[in-house]
DNA sequence: TTGTAGGCGTTATCAT
DNA sequence: ATGATAACGCCTACAA
């Protein structure tokens, strides 16, 4: 591996020269420039990006952590996450924090031992604790769930369940139940707020028994729904707040003989590919996952760019789902 | 952040002393041992891993190298790569190739740029050039799909096929179409060799027309299913070569009138969680995905710890996958 | 057993 | 505009 030094004897200049050259700062001459660029490419030279974060006190590195790898909705947000960051440069670390706040304290420390450019989240629990990515002058960037004081990037899953809610209403269903994800997970707790807005807003039946909090596992759906099903009164109506869980709820609807659409009215959240191939098609709520990775991502950049020089407080975009009505939402 | 010198100071040594302590290395007197690890604790110190990397020519960092971060059968792999990682205090990068030989290079570079400690690679064609890796003495080893000269973890995917096909001629299908990935990947190219040699070795039709190639995506498992479906003599049954492939072939069957197992037996590869919610069931070809990437992640590591000193030749392990049998292959 | 000193490759500061 | 020099934080000969 050619040094910066290499370079600089082979141009017949010091290693600050080339140093300036390459990263075009201060003004070098136009010659000299030409020179070193030649010898560098010649050499085959690439800085050593050790020694120059080293020097720099930062990396060209993003972290990212998610809470669940093998979540399409997640994934998608690291592909676009990764493709903004590509392009500008930068490599991305993805951290699997699997809803687990203590892994996610892990992966914070990590971060910083790594000096990473910058973070992006989407907090696992109430309790993260960016104290000392704060001081370090680390920027961060929630996704998805919201966080204090930092750029956020969230979806209007709210409004969305709303909708989604509003929906089922219109299609006919009186009695709807409500399964989604753990207390203190902000999407779990705006997708039942949003549900709970609607069929208050509502003649419709409006009973606590209806709503099951569970884990964003297929298991936690299946167990939920079976619970529900179970109920002297079960519900004629079900919004799921999760694709994974999803997949447990439809297992369980079956397992009860039970028809999505024409038995129990079904939307879930996240647009799956599957969602067509299941009879009836799944209805669901689409989010912009990839849109809002590369939102985030972007936004990072810009604060990093920006050197901590906090040019504008904290920034909130919020980007919107969109209801895909299919069979599973419909009285045949 | 607090430093080796602070340490130093804090435990009245000397850095170097520092070091040799937290490192476990040469002699130090226990009761400088304690003295150093207490500074440590108390003023929180982590060594920067920058500054060590920068010194030992080497980070802790593992590249991995896949081809679809939205393929679940690469997400799984990805976690069992960071479990096993993370436990020995490696840190994953994780690069998304897309089937792309260029994309592959340029992440291949960022690896050596980066200094990582070792790659995990999927190759994504045959033109791989890891003599950049080589003469660094990065080790690598490649996961699903071989690679020269280096370790390699592989599924028995030609045996697979080939059990797959069997299952449906057992079955009592006689046309069996095949639609694998894009020639070049290997594990296309095996599931096509073990498909051919089943259909051979039994009484069954064997008709060039009825293989298809196409990229690993549902667009092409699409477009490559309506025209099987459109000729004069259509397919009986069809083995399909990955999940993603699939959904486009489930649809396109759907849109011919065509349903799985009675009209046309389906056997695809990779277990989705979606696999049992359709109707009738799928039946697949199950790949120990986790294990691929934990198993290959510690024969890295073990690369690694031995330091280049090659204390071994290539070592190729094969695990096995696992035909499911489900409705999709199976006439009422 | 412990300390001293040099260097890993860059970049920023200070001269020139 | 360019060059010499120091420093980022750590590790490891070598010396004591």
């Amino acid at each position: 591996m050619a040094t910066i030094s290499d370079v600089a004897a082979s141009a017949g200049v010091s290693a600050a020269t080339v140093s300036r050259a390459l990263n075009g700062k201060s003004t070098v001459a136009p010659e000299l420039v030409a020179r070193v660029r030649k010898a560098a490419d010649e050499l085959g030279y690439h800085p050593n990006s050790l020694a120059r974060s080293l020097r720099r006190q930062e990396t060209a590195v993003l972290a990212l952590i998610i809470a669940d790898v093998e979540n399409p909705f997640f994934t998608a947000i690291a592909r676009g996450v990764e493709d903004v960051a590509q392009t500008a440069g930068y490599s991305v670390v993805l951290c699997n924090s699997d809803e687990n706040s203590d892994k996610e304290r892990r992966y914070l420390d990590v971060a910083i031992q790594e000096q990473v450019a910058g973070v992006l989240l989407s907090p696992s629990g109430a309790t993260t604790d960016l104290e000392l990515l704060r001081r370090r002058g680390t920027p961060v960037v929630a996704v998805d769930r919201p966080l204090d004081d930092v750029d956020q990037v969230l979806v209007d899953t709210r409004q969305a369940a709303e909708e989604a809610t509003c929906h089922l209403i219109a299609g006919g269903y009186r009695r709807i139940g409500c399964i989604t994800g753990p207390a203190g997970i902000w999407t779990a707790d705006a997708r039942l707020s949003g549900y709970l807005r609607a069929v208050r807003a509502s003649e419709i039946v409006d009973d606590n028994d209806l709503v099951r909090r569970t884990e964003y596992r297929a298991e936690g759906g299946r167990a939920a729904a079976m619970e529900l099903m179970r109920l002297p009164e079960p519900p004629d109506a079900l919004l799921v707040a999760n694709s994974a869980q999803a997949i447990g709820v439809l297992e369980a609807l079956a397992g009860h003989g039970a028809r999505p659409g024409a038995d129990v009215g079904v939307v879930a959240f996240d647009d799956v590919p599957w969602a067509t191939l299941i009879d009836p098609p799944l209805t669901v709520v689409a989010q912009p996952a990839y849109e809002l990775g590369a939102v985030a991502a972007r936004m990072l950049l810009d604060r990093i760019a920006s050197g901590g020089r906090t040019p504008h407080p904290p920034e909130v975009r919020t980007l919107e789902a969109r209801l895909i009505e299919r069979g599973s939402s419909r009285r045949p």
